[in-house]
DNA sequence: GTATAAAAATTAATATATTAATAATTCATA
DNA sequence: TATGAATTATTAATATATTAATTTTTATAC
């Protein structure tokens, strides 16, 4: 039947992939009273001190709308705080507070351990090609209307 | 850089394959005043005259509580209807209107160009290996904590 | 048969995604 | 150097996700 087809196309996989694995990290995110985007945000800041907004969103993954409001409430809970650019008064950059940096010692273990798990659930050379897969998606070119360009149809 | 152990974990590689996929299917959905999620509804609808909500939301991966808004704005939209069970009055069913029904010939054949597109960016073997590594992360069994078995562990 | 538990859809509250538009600033160039 | 274009973050409006709670109905145990 051709619904199965739909189960099983790129995107529903993905989907469904995500639906597998996020649930035993957002469990571990909740108890220490963050949104999976919150830790995200936190996640990048434990490494890089202080960041542009644009360059946190990309590595985020979080769309410039959406981390406007993350931030927001991260900066509510007193864990990042905003400043703005001197030579460039239309950027905003962002660093982690002392709280926020406490916070790694904490969340930063139990995520891992719970990654470590999701590792063992999975044959380590599938895993190498199911990354390297996902890679090469990402390595798509795509244009701003969204179609592939031309010399990708050979 | 441990950063990039980030961008590369699992989850964030799962997030960027579906940035870089989904644009472009978003962008013939809204052409036609679709959501991605109403599209996916209709999808499934096409091929399943009447189908329960509750498999509905299996199938499409919407979430019950959003389902109940995206079936909603469907219906004033004139494309699905609700129906009560009679045997089981908890229980809702879901079918496509005639105007519905006849978004398939136009919505769907542009959805499998940009689909083919897509596939053809992607070298064979290599999609169906991914599609593979995909179809294990989703045989993963999940407890309601969100842990692993203890047999994964092996 | 009745109380209790379970199931199904829904509501509620909050957070995030999507798309378009806007305000402030900087850049480019004529 | 003034002006129009581009950048950056933000707001706005709507849709969806997440989690918990609720309502209605059905199933179960006693």
């Amino acid at each position: 039947m051709a619904t199965q087809e739909f189960s099983r196309s790129l995107p529903m996989m993905l989907y469904r992939a995500l639906d597998t694995v996020m649930p035993r990290f957002r469990k571990v995110f909740n108890e220490f009273g963050l949104t999976e985007q919150q830790w995200r945000v936190l996640r990048v800041l434990w490494e890089q001190d202080e960041i542009a907004f644009n360059q946190l969103s990309a590595l985020t993954l979080i769309p410039p709308p959406s981390l406007v409001g993350v931030v927001d409430r991260l900066t509510k809970g007193g864990l990042v705080k905003r400043r703005r650019s001197v030579i460039d008064r239309r950027s905003v950059s962002v660093f982690a507070t002392k709280a926020g940096m406490a916070l790694e010692d904490k969340v930063r273990p139990r995520v891992e351990l719970a990654y470590a798990e999701l590792r063992q659930a999975i044959n380590a050379n599938e895993w190498e090609q199911l990354i390297e897969g996902l890679e090469t998606v990402v390595a798509i070119e795509s244009n701003s209307d969204g179609s592939l360009p031309a010399a990708a149809n050979q």
